[in-house]
This record gives C-alpha cells, sequence and structure tokens, in this order.
DNA sequence: TCAAAAGTGTTTTACCTACACCCATGA
DNA sequence: TCATGGGTGTAGGTAAAACACTTTTGA
C-alpha cells in the first residue's frame, strides 16, 4: 500500500486584493512581521492549516491578516517554484479579488503576523517577499483581460458611480484612453447598468447621473459565456 | 523565527490530456495499480518531489504514467478540499494539454503506479478514482472556453488536415453544429492555415484539399489578447 | 448513376471605430 | 462669465449569422 511521504511539504495562499480609490488602482499589502522577510511588505498570505480546504483558508488568512471578511476571491494560480520560499518546499495558491472601498474603510489585522495593512497604489509598488511581485503581475493580467469580456470593474466602484468614474477606472486597469461616447454606448448596451433618479453632488461643475450595477441582469447575461455561432 | 509546520501535506499534480481519434474526443486515463484506489481508472497523476518544481514534475509524471514526453501542458486549477485523497492533505495541481494522436501510438507506463494508460472517449467515461470526475470536468470547461476565442484546436488534429476535419473537431468540443459556410470563412480569415497543394486520400468521393497549421503566424496574432477599441 | 462530402456568395444585422460640439453647473 | 466635465449622433467598416445549390469522386 501506498503511503504518502514524510517530507515537510506544506502549501499557503497569498492574495492580490484590487481596490479604486481616488482614481487609482490599488492592492492590499501587509508588512510582515515574522521571519522570514520580517518588515518586508508583502501580498496578505499564509499557511493552510491541515484540515482546512483552500478557498476557506484563502477568507480566514485574508480575514487575520487584514480585517477584512466576507470578499469573495477566486483562484488564479499556483506558484511552485522549489526555492520561492526560504525556509522549504511551500508551493502558494493565489486569489484575486476586486473589492469597493468605502471611503477609508480601517485595515486591522488580527494577528500579528502581520504588522498593518494597507492599501498600495499599483504603479509604485515596493520590492515584495518571496515571490510576490510575480503573483502580483500575474494577477493584475488576470483582471486586465478579465475586464475586456466582461464588464467585471463594478466591483471596484463605489454602489452608486457616474459612467466617467466608470471609464477611468477601465483606462487604469488596460492602461489606454478611451473614446467616451463609444465607452458609453457599450456598457449601457451591455444592459447591466440602472440609471438612478440622483445626480453627483459636491462637484464644481455640472452634475453627472448615478448609475448602479444591476447584478441580476449581469448574471443572466455572463454566466453562459461560451459562443460561436451557428 | 517562524518555523515551517511538521504536519505531512504533500502536493500532487494530475492531467488532463485531450486527443482526438477517429472522431472522437479522448483523454488519457491510466489504470491504476496502486492503493489507494488501485485498480480504478484515473488520470494520470502523481506526488511531486520535494526538489522539483511543479511545471516538471507534470512532465516527468506524464511520462513515467503514459510513456509520453515533451508535451506542452498548462496549469488550470488547484484542487485542495481536505477530504479528496483518503490518506492525508493532498492538495493537486491541474494542468491541461491537447495532443495530436499519430494514429496508435503506443503508451506504456514505465513506473508500476500505473498498469496501463489508454485513450477514453470523453463522452463515455468511466467512474474516475479521487475527484478526478470533476478535475476532468474543469478541464474540459477550460478548453471548451478557450477554443472559443483561440484557435487552438489544431494542436489535436494531424498535421495535415481537411476544413471539415477540424470543423467536426470544433463541434464536438462545442457540443453544437456549426455552419459550414460560415466556419471555412471564419478560419481562412483567421490567416494561420496554409492550402497545401495536395488532397485528401482514400476516400470514395470528392477529395477535400489538406491545410496545415501555420505555427508562425498564430503567435504573432494571438499573443496579444487584449482588446478593448479606443 | 448514385451516394457522399467538397466547395462556394450574398444579404442582413450587430458591433466597433472615429470624430466634435453644445450643455449645465458652481465658483 | 468662465472653467470643467457631462452629455450626445452619425457614418463607415468589419465580422457574424442565416441560408441552398452545384461539383467532384469512387464505388
Amino acid at each position: 500500500m501506498e503511503v504518502l511521504p514524510k517530507f515537510d511539504s506544506v502549501f499557503s495562499i497569498d492574495c492580490v486584493i484590487f481596490g479604486f480609490d481616488e482614481g487609482e488602482l490599488k492592492i492590499l499589502l501587509i508588512e510582515r512581521n515574522v521571519e522570514p522577510f520580517k518588515d518586508w511588505w508583502a501580498l496578505p498570505g499564509y499557511l493552510v492549516k491541515e484540515n482546512e480546504s483552500l478557498d476557506l483558508a484563502a477568507e480566514r488568512i485574508l480575514y487575520e491578516l487584514t480585517g477584512l471578511r466576507d470578499i469573495f476571491m477566486e483562484q488564479f494560480y499556483t506558484f511552485g517554484d522549489v526555492d520561492r520560499h526560504p525556509q522549504g518546499r511551500v508551493i502558494t495558491v493565489a486569489y484575486y479579488a476586486m473589492i469597493r472601498l468605502n471611503g477609508p474603510k480601517e485595515l486591522k489585522p488580527v494577528t500579528s503576523v502581520a504588522r498593518k495593512a494597507v492599501w498600495y497604489p499599483v504603479k509604485d509598488l515596493p520590492k515584495l517577499a518571496f515571490d510576490h511581485t510575480k503573483i502580483f503581475q500575474k494577477g493584475f493580467l488576470k483582471i486586465r483581460n478579465k475586464i475586456s469580456y466582461q464588464p467585471i470593474a463594478f466591483e471596484l466602484l463605489p454602489e452608486k458611480f457616474t459612467l466617467t468614474q466608470l471609464q477611468h477606472l477601465y483606462e487604469v486597469i488596460l492602461n489606454k484612453t478611451l473614446d467616451k461616447r463609444n465607452f458609453r454606448k457599450k456598457m449601457l448596451n451591455y444592459g447591466i447598468l440602472k440609471e438612478l433618479d440622483e445626480k453627483q453632488k459636491g462637484v464644481s461643475y455640472r452634475a453627472a447621473k448615478l448609475y448602479k450595477f444591476d447584478r441580476r441582469k449581469y448574471a443572466k447575461i455572463f454566466q453562459n459565456e461560451l459562443s460561436f455561432g451557428k
């Protein structure tokens, strides 16, 4: 009978959590308070427990290191270079999520593994611990790719937003400027935006209409992704 | 200093290898010769060694269990349910590939872990060991999705093929019938097919032109995948 | 001569792209 | 009244979809 080997391999989760704030795309980083890479910036990530599924581990770890709860994350890649962890063989399953920053929501690690958690602009990231820079890059590619064929960007915006805000977000993620009229046509055409009877407030120019994302219609339209004509 | 825990977690690779033969989509299965799941059908898969990267482990494992070498595989998902392996905590990184079956190529396991390896039609799979049915399904979705926006199906065909063969392959993977004229227009339009001066032989009806896949042009066109108009 | 598959074009519709001006608002 | 962004339409091109008949070949 085959028996599992006894070498000390373990696995971890790392999270690439995107947020959008002050016109900038940001990700969540922690300052590590433990070796290895003590005092370095890192993606929120830690070891999976023996009796914990990957998805649940991801939720727990994100919560413990940043205080964020109930974030829907999706797995996107597993990194397994032999020497990616200085203390042994650790492969890591990377998850990503796009979330809404409701103003300056407090980030409070609940373990001492992280000294603090902060939102960091992606265009100016510091050197990261382990292979986390590579993990971030692959995660960024993932959302850039996904946004091109699924309007998932709403997740990053406040509940009510203007079309211009939405466009800016696309421009930041795709790293190019978009045509205003074409962008609006396309977005409205999707049929997943609810126009509100409300307008922007506190701006010193013509106030823009506010929109809401219609999650139900989105689900209907984008659940069946396959397409290849008759 | 943080120390890695000592519980016996390990990881494995499982491979979903697609082939196309006699008008049928098939995957490669092995008959297991070891516990657990001795005598069951399973995806080719085994434990990763301590000093081996995931990608290299995938190559080695596929070779050892089936005799196939130099197959380009891509990772697509990692399965980590707590109880997916009866003997302990084993997460598995799943890889897929699409390959060409040059006639009845011999499959010869080089370890005794697999009693034999065979091509099995996907529409009639037996019960599989572990959570391999789930892994297969996710892999199938992956190629179905990918083929809808990238003409990767060539990998499955013989070097020279007719447009009708190509269309049948698409129909099998997408599970729907396609319009002949539209299909041909679209494929030829991609500009990645070389028309040969050769025709099909040995058929009792009008012989079709043979085509070759132009890998260089394919690479040029499909390396930059992002698109969202100005 | 028949069976079986090869091969071929046109029309309609939808979507993408490019492009420029007037409008509403608060300071 | 001015600066700032909000908001709008049209024309041209490209790709997808629907649809049916003639041609070639070997048996």
